[in-house]
DNA sequence: CACCAATTTAGAATTATTCTAAATCTTGAC
DNA sequence: GTCAAGATTTAGAATAATTCTAAATTGGTG
């Protein structure tokens, strides 16, 4: 049991630059383009936890000709290298974080809005099993925000 | 393995719920019927964390004539009634898990296996937005299992 | 038993994601 | 710079996951 405690310590991902962006599609064996160029811009820009269709309609604006399948090919491309996160908050589709700082997710179950909140780097011990290589953590805290809570 | 850390804690919550299905239901503003008895059974018998559709079709060895819409629906009532969990880990289809203690899954990113981890009970308290009303946690750590880890 | 609302049903519809095959790029070698 | 090889993009089709629909059935109540 004497490794089965790991604490929230990732393998952290600092944030670049975008004069590394090219650098860090090469690392993780994928080529630079600008529609990655361009989904990786529209995920930064609004940081509100958008889904791929969302994205895929954002970047239409800057790409009108991009398609559906590219923005899917980039967005792996870039959670992949690490530059964005993929999260899993409900039923449905997927969303995308381009915060890779350690952080959680809050999400209010009412009206949908997520609210990322960073950890504390020597919040929880946690107990797991023998031999897992632990990659990252995924952490949503499901309940109601304060503006949907006053609403009742 | 580790007993205790790998295999499936009973807690009383469900050892009780059988007994307590029907008024489970109705507490949660469900009436019982039969198709919520056996989705729930099916869910128990075997936690490998299932997905409706798997759900779907162990439950119709034993109840041909039930529908997909109904497999939902009785699932979202045992999850609205907190007998069932519901566990979002990729992409894709969602899973269930009948383990109502406070845990946590590690996902294999090459299997797909699944670890239910029961959480420390003392487990720290998280920095939360200001007035969010906290409902449950979901957490998943994502990563490779012993087993896949000693294939590479 | 009779009523009303909840639930189930089959199948259609919708939403989310992946696949396909041809065209087009990016990179590295020359 | 040109070229080839392989990666990537594209539109659209295909698949997967989930929700919707409207009619039939069922459960609980009086």
């Amino acid at each position: 049991m004497a490794d089965g405690y790991f604490g929230f310590v990732m393998s952290g991902v600092e944030r670049k630059s975008n004069e590394n962006f090219s650098e860090r599609l090469n690392t993780g064996g994928f080529r630079f383009t600008p529609q990655r160029q361009h989904v990786y811009d529209v995920v930064l820009q609004k940081r509100d936890h958008p889904t791929a269709e969302e994205i895929f309609i954002r970047t239409k604006k800057t790409m009108p000709k991009i398609s559906h399948a590219t923005v899917y090919n980039c967005l792996d491309a870039l959670v992949k290298c690490g530059l964005v996160r993929q999260v899993q908050l409900e039923r449905g589709a997927t969303r995308f974080c381009p915060n890779m700082e350690e952080h959680c997710h809050y999400y209010c179950d009412s009206c949908g809005e997520v609210f990322d909140v960073a950890l504390p780097t020597d919040s929880t011990v946690m107990p797991r099993p023998k031999g897992f290589k632990v990659d990252h953590y995924d952490i949503a805290v499901h309940g109601i925000c304060a503006e949907c809570a006053k609403k009742k």
